[in-house]
RNA sequence: CGGGCUGUAGCGCAGCCUGGUAGCGCACCUGCUUCGGGAGCAGGGGGUCGGAGGUUCGAAUCCUCUCAGCCCGACCA
């Protein structure tokens, strides 16, 4: 298997501390985790004949909505218990992708990546009062020593602790923690596969600041910062006020994926999906350019169910008044001091006096979000992926694989589309062209290229693209250019240093 | 947690009422033919019927208990 050449990142920094020997991610620039350099260090292209994808041609009968039917289909996941879910290979892999999309957005922002764990002690919860509210969706568990332990359902008790054990000051703030985690919530009744399953993985991170108006702009940052991570997942998120049930807090937001199989009801003015980031430039530091972006994704009337207000809604033009149905994938919380009170988490202000920290917390279901993605793009082939997430950027079909001029040129393209920093997915198995169309189809892969004698003879082969069925017969250099050229915009995350004006250092 | 339902081969299902030690389609393996949208023929492998107990000469089928999963509702990222 040719190793895969990623050619060198052109015309980026490299961040401080980072040594030219560390691994980083080529485009972005910021050191890898382990998982993320043995992505890279091996092939992550890859040959049907030696992959795992187990996909099925009929649909388990347990799966209600389309994409638990597909994620089930296409080899994505398998239950393991009620709620719980294996990720299979492909499934992992969608998965990573949006992780990465999700670090990387954060971090621009100047959000600290870190990990929590999954266990955590009672004690904490019993502090902060919330080991009794929270109820039986908590799973509690005993460990030998008779202590109670519970698997976690979020941290604002663990990263408050950690907050107050080495913060003491206001100079430190401010601060925001955040970590990718799995995190469990004992649901009655756990339903539509990855979207409301048991255990589910999800960002969840914590602003520190030192009054309320400093922590509206971390509020603030956050929205812009889901905003734009739900745009480079090809999804069209809508910000809603919303209800802060058991977190408890002030201001809040979740962040809706329009579907007709969204768990909420949602009411908005059409106005607001026109509305975009694209490629602005946002400097997150700017308290007034992250309140214009909220004041501007905000005003207009977007509410779910529980905040809607009919009187209001109906100052809305007719025209532009819609109903709808959504899946939240995201929400956003300030909510004061309700947990550095509880836990006593405060800062000496510059007069010397102890003031508690104003927080907020921030949540995106990683997990959930591969179903939102896939109920709002697929047909009734299977999946159809964004191009930023797709699990492998074009699948490669030999039509008439053990012919010589077929097989070598699927070879060629394979090399040349990994040479150029993609992934392919080359089905290199002797089956017949339909059921390799099939296959491609249900697993979603945005491009294809279809090689096969009939065209080899005038030197092309086809470029197909999965949404639109649209084909065009090109030189096979042409099309892994022409590839490489749509993927571009996929991968020019530039490099932003983290928290660039403070830096916080401590000694125990 | 209330109401309804289902566990038989990897997946989808039949058999259960009227007990006699298991069947179909897809998938899988072999061979031949086929080969640009899930091919055809022939041959073949795989399950002891969710688990435990009971009734019976005999249980996938009847009875009891139990576990798991699904659907509707309430709840929830």
């Amino acid at each position: 298997m040719p190793r895969a050449a990623i050619p060198p990142a052109r015309g980026r920094r490299r961040p401080r501390g980072v040594r030219a020997s560390m691994p980083d991610c080529g485009p972005c620039g910021f050191p890898l985790t382990s998982t993320e350099q043995f992505f890279l260090t091996k092939d992550r292209a890859m040959r049907l004949t030696r992959y795992f994808l187990p996909v099925l041609k009929e649909t388990p009968s347990e799966a209600k909505i389309v994409s638990h039917r597909l994620m089930l289909r296409a080899g994505m996941i398998k239950q393991s218990a009620a709620g719980i879910y294996s990720w299979l290979p492909l499934g992992f892999k969608v998965l990573r992708k949006l992780e990465n999309i999700v670090h990387e957005e954060q971090q621009r922002a100047g959000h600290i990546p870190m990990l929590m764990p999954t266990l955590q002690s009672a004690d904490l919860w019993k502090e902060s009062g919330r080991y009794d509210a929270y109820g039986p969706e908590m799973l509690r568990i005993r460990d030998r020593h008779d202590r109670d332990i519970l698997y976690g359902p979020t941290n604002e008790e663990l990263i408050t602790d950690i907050f107050r054990s080495y913060v003491g000051s206001y100079k430190d703030l401010p601060k925001t923690l955040y970590h990718i985690q799995w995190k469990f919530r004992d649901e009655v009744r756990p339903r539509f596969g990855v979207m409301r399953g048991r255990e589910f993985l999800m960002k969840d991170g914590y602003n520190f600041d030192i009054d309320r108006e400093a922590a509206m702009h971390a509020y603030n940052r956050h929205l812009v910062t889901y905003l734009r991570t739900y745009e480079r997942m090809g999804l069209k998120a809508i910000p809603m006020r919303a209800d802060s049930g058991p977190i408890g807090g002030e201001d809040t937001h979740e962040f809706l994926v329009l579907a007709d199989t969204g768990e909420s009801e949602v009411f908005y003015d059409a106005a607001i999906t026109d509305l975009a980031l694209g490629d602005r430039e946002v400097d997150f530091d700017s308290v007034e350019q992250c309140r214009d972006i909220f004041d501007e994704f905000t005003t207009h009337y977007a509410r779910t169910d529980e905040t809607h207000d009919p009187a209001v809604f109906d100052a809305v033009p007719q025209e532009r008044r819609r109903t709808a149905r959504g899946i939240e994938v995201g929400q956003i919380f300030y909510f004061g001091t309700k947990y550095s009170e509880a836990m006593n988490a405060r800062v000496q202000g510059p007069d010397g006096k102890p003031v508690p920290v104003h927080m907020g917390s921030h949540g995106i279901g990683v997990s959930r979000l591969l179903g939102a993605i896939i109920e709002a793009s697929h047909d009734d082939k299977g999946i159809i992926w964004p191009e930023g997430v797709t699990p492998f950027h074009v699948g490669i079909v030999n039509l008439k694989q053990g012919d010589a001029e077929a097989d070598a040129a699927c070879e060629a393209i394979y090399a040349s589309v990994t040479a150029v920093g993609l992934d392919a997915l080359y089905d290199d198995r002797n089956e017949r062209a339909g059921g390799k169309f099939a296959r491609m189809d249900l697993i979603g892969l945005p491009w294809r290229i279809t090689v096969g004698p009939r065209g080899l003879a005038n030197g092309v082969v086809e470029l197909t693209n999965r949404r639109t069925g649209e084909s065009e017969e090109l030189p096979p250099e042409e099309a892994v250019k022409k590839l490489h050229g749509i993927y571009t915009g996929h991968r020019t995350t530039q490099h932003v240093e983290m928290m660039g004006k403070r830096a916080f250092h401590t000694y125990i």
